[in-house]
Formats: structure tokens, sequence, C-alpha cells
DNA sequence: GTCTATACTTTGATAGAC
DNA sequence: GTCTATCAAAGTATAGAC
């Protein structure tokens, strides 16, 4: 019996692993089926026991990583606390999922735009969802008079792509720790919004 | 006898726009020669009259974009002006400089890493050197006491980093205008730098 | 689950005529 | 400066043996 992960066999996963980073290093259309099973080991005919095509894998680790940052974001939106903390509570999560995934991130960021339809209007769709969760406590925040008369949806996509860069430039061995990265990130994006 | 614009004939020129459009929309790897001579209403073949390669091509929109943003920023660097200010026109000049170079911009956050050496290392030296811009201006406000004890590197990569991302949601017939833009971004990015 | 062998397509690039 | 014709390499994917 298939020793399972998920809806997935071990296999698939470790597959599915090296086919992450190796999209996240070179990018997607750079990454070839040869050098990813050359990576695992085997001959590039094997890859199709486990996945139909390339962009499949491309597929999979779009939607998983978003199934990831959502189930931990998204349950905060409505969390019994104040706006301001929510917000806090919301961008530092945003900020862990980077780190913890952070070659899935250069997918979740970028190489999902070479999903083909409708794959990649699917996957679009759940963007949307994730940042309307931003959305909706800035509204929230500035209905309640917590923040200034920002423009939402810019707002939102700066506070974001401020933290989005961090996979770009983090290392587990670099000056920063996690603690001290979320805490700057606090005071320099949330202090900005204050009325 | 040609018609130069800097060292360029009109026709190289058309054809590096068109490419810097094609590898900013699909991406580098993702873009063939063939659809770049389509895109001109020529064949594959005339393209190699102008440049030797695909990548030579590449080269020139990273390095033209590169001599652009410096040219524009790094005198900003020295002004005679509150350190505040410099910052704050530094910042609002690289908006302007990502707006106005909208799909260059693409490569020159992005596509650049698929030079191959050496060009890849030349156009990373080149980075540095733009980074080190804000770093000396970050430093100084902080040895002033104008910005509080602030992570320099990592407040550097966050203020470029939330504006990058404004090449991908830009729209000229947006809501906001280029001003408008700027100003909240100067609200929301210099505010969480002060004592 | 991996292999060998291979089909078929697309790619970057060159040679030489006009 | 563009064309036709063409090449060698690399790409994704399939069939079928083990």
């Amino acid at each position: 019996m298939d020793t399972e992960i998920g809806l997935f066999t071990a296999r698939k996963q470790e597959i599915l692993d090296a086919a992450k980073k190796l999209y996240s290093r070179k990018g997607y259309a750079a990454s070839s089926m040869r050098d990813l099973a050359k990576s695992l080991g085997i001959k590039p005919a094997s890859l199709y026991s486990h996945y139909q095509s390339k962009e499949e894998m491309l597929w999979e680790i779009a939607i998983r990583c978003t199934k990831e940052f959502h189930g931990y974001i998204l349950p905060m939106v409505q969390e019994d606390r104040p706006v301001i903390d929510r917000l806090d509570r919301m961008l530092r999560g945003h900020l862990r999922m980077v780190i913890k995934n952070q070659d899935a991130s250069a997918i979740f960021f970028h190489e999902w735009q070479h999903l083909e339809e409708p794959r990649r209007s699917a996957f679009a769709k759940q963007r949307e969802i994730y940042e309307q969760a931003f959305i909706d406590v800035l509204n929230e925040g500035k209905q309640k008079g917590v923040f200034r008369d920002v423009h939402i949806r810019f707002s939102m996509f700066t506070l974001l792509s401020a933290i989005n860069w961090v996979y770009r430039w983090y290392k587990p061995d670099g000056k920063m720790s996690i603690e001290e990265i979320e805490e700057e990130f606090s005071k320099l994006l949330i202090r900005g919004l204050k009325v």
C-alpha cells in the first residue's frame, strides 16, 4: 500500500518538491523535464508515471500553496480582536507563510502566470479571494477611523508586496531572525496607516 | 545614412521595444525569436541582422534600463536637502522610473536573471550600486537621528519592493494618478521610518 | 516505478540569394 | 535589411518491456 501524504504518495511528493525547487530557481519556462528528472536521478519518461504533464506539476504546486496561505490567513479576518491587531497578525502570518514556503512563493507570486486556461483563471480567482481578506480588514479599519483615508486597494498591494519580496532575499542563516523581520515589518508598515 | 538614437538605428530600437514588451508579458524564457519576429511582421532570420542573439537583446534592455534608473536617482543622494527629503525624492523618483519603464521593469527586476555569465554578474553589480544609494541615505538618516534604529538593508528592500510591484498593477487609465500614488507611498513608507 | 526507445514539436541560429 | 531554406539541439510526451 502507498504511503500517503494527503492525497499523494511519498514519491509524488518528492517529485513535486524537486519541481518546486527547480521552478523557483530557474523559472518554470526555463525548467525542462530533463532537468527535473536529472535532479531526481531518474529518466525523464519516469516522471509521467506520476504526473500527466509539466503543467500539472505547476498547478499542484500553485494550488497547494494557495491552500496553505488561505488556511492560515483567512480565519484571522474574523478573529475577535481590534482591527489593527488583526491586520498586524495577518501581515505577520503572510510573512511566515512566505518564509515557510520560500520556494513555492516564487510560483505563488510569479510562475503561476504560465498556467494555461482554465487553470490560470482558477488560480487568479483564488488569489483575489486572498487579497480581498486584506481589503476587508483595511476597509473596516478605515470606517472605524483607526486608519486614515487611505486608498484601500493600493494599500493592500503595497503591504503585501513589501513582504512578498522576502522570498528573494531571506536566508535562514541571515542577520535577522523571523521574529525581528516580523517586528520591523509591523513597525514600518502599520505606522503609515494610522490616523 | 542610419537614423541613430543613441548608438542605435531606429530599426534596432523598434526591435528592442518589441522584445521588451514580449519578454515583459511572457517572460524571457517563454518568448521565442519566432514570436518576436511575428510581432514585428518579419521572419525570424531577419532579427539576426540586428542582434547576434536572443540574450544580447535581453542584455541591451537590462543595461539601458539600468542607465536610466541610475541617471535619474543616483545624483539625488548628494543633493543639498534634509536627508528625509532626499529619501522621499529618491522613492518618488524610483516610482516614476518604474511607471515610465513599465515593460523594462519586469526585466530590471526579474528577467535579468536569465542572463548568462559574465553579463549576469555585471548586471548584479550595477544593481548593488543602485541599492547602495538607498542604503547610504538610510544610514545617514539613522546616524542623524531622523530615522529610528531600523535595519538598514531590510528597510531598503522593503521600501523598494513595495514600489517595485507597481509595474504589475499600474494602468495609466486607472483610478489613481501618478501624483496620488507618489503621495500615498510617501505617507505610507516614510512614516514608518521616523523616530 | 523505472527503464529504453522513439515520435514529434519547437527552439536558437546560420548560409547565402536578393 | 529581409528573405528562403535548413540545421542541430533541446523540448514535451508516449509506447511498451521489465
